[in-house]
DNA sequence: GATACAACCTCTAGCCGCTGGAGATTCAAG
DNA sequence: CTTGAATCTCCAGCGGCTAGAGGTTGTATC
């Protein structure tokens, strides 16, 4: 059979074990049986959904997201504009937090690149940390 | 004089009052003075000192960053050296996140474009969710 | 001076998404 | 049967705040 311990399953989907429970905890996933000991036992069905709750997080989802995609993936006949719209609202977030990150990402190259590796009295980056009038653009 | 409550400096500063005593707490800053009934008291340098630690998290410092950089700004001495350093790893930090966002949005991008609007159970978006094989790239 | 009420005080608990540890139990290999 | 790794539950903590309870202080108005 295909059936693992807990632990095999967080290897298989780099995942550490007090995650797994963690998730149990919230009710996102939960194994299809235990041993008489207590034990977890999970099944390929788990393993993947598993695998689903974990790619979801990679790509930025929350735990509130994932538990309506489970949900929808849980039960195929609905429609799946939900799905799109959730992906939809993860893009818009995705793309804003990129646009932040450049500003950022200007205004760090700019500090670093006006250091001029004296004393701190005349370091650019605490100056412009100073002062948000020394940035070149909003944030 | 210059002097104001906690609130105003939380106003001045786009902060909030909790927020504020938190960074009492852990060490970031204190006010110049009580009143006798024990409300705080911030002076012009108190002011700088916060706006200096909001800055810095907007370009997203972490606290143990931040302290060090206080720290540097309190002795203007020392050489500029560290300042650069804290400001080169963020900037690293910032690449690192904008290639991870860009890998996101063109997933996610390509979840959405695929959607084809109907039942779940042909939606690309739970779809790609389900198995990292159906990813274009790494990530 | 009395009163009203906003602003402040401290303290505690909660948010998200895990992560780690203590101490007890179970499982599997030899 | 013994050993030792893996698992169990429970509780606490991370970062960086945020919210609320319940009490005190400060200030404007009458």
């Amino acid at each position: 059979m295909s059936n693992m311990a807990i632990g095999k399953l967080a290897v298989i989907a780099a995942t550490k074990v007090q995650t797994i429970r963690y998730y149990e905890e919230i009710g996102l996933i939960r194994p299809f049986s235990r041993t008489e000991g207590g034990h977890r036992i999970y099944g390929p069905d788990d393993m993947q959904r598993l695998k689903f709750i974990r790619h979801a997080r990679e790509l930025g989802f929350g735990i509130g997201e994932i538990r309506e995609l489970l949900q929808l993936s849980d039960n195929p006949e609905t429609s799946c504009s939900t799905a799109d719209a959730i992906a939809r609202s993860q893009l818009e977030k995705v793309e804003i937090r990129l646009e932040k990150l450049r500003v950022l990402r200007k205004e760090l190259k700019r500090m670093v690149g006006e250091c001029g590796h004296g004393r701190v009295s005349h370091c650019r980056v605490i100056e412009v940390l100073s002062d948000h009038r020394h940035c070149s653009s909003e944030h």
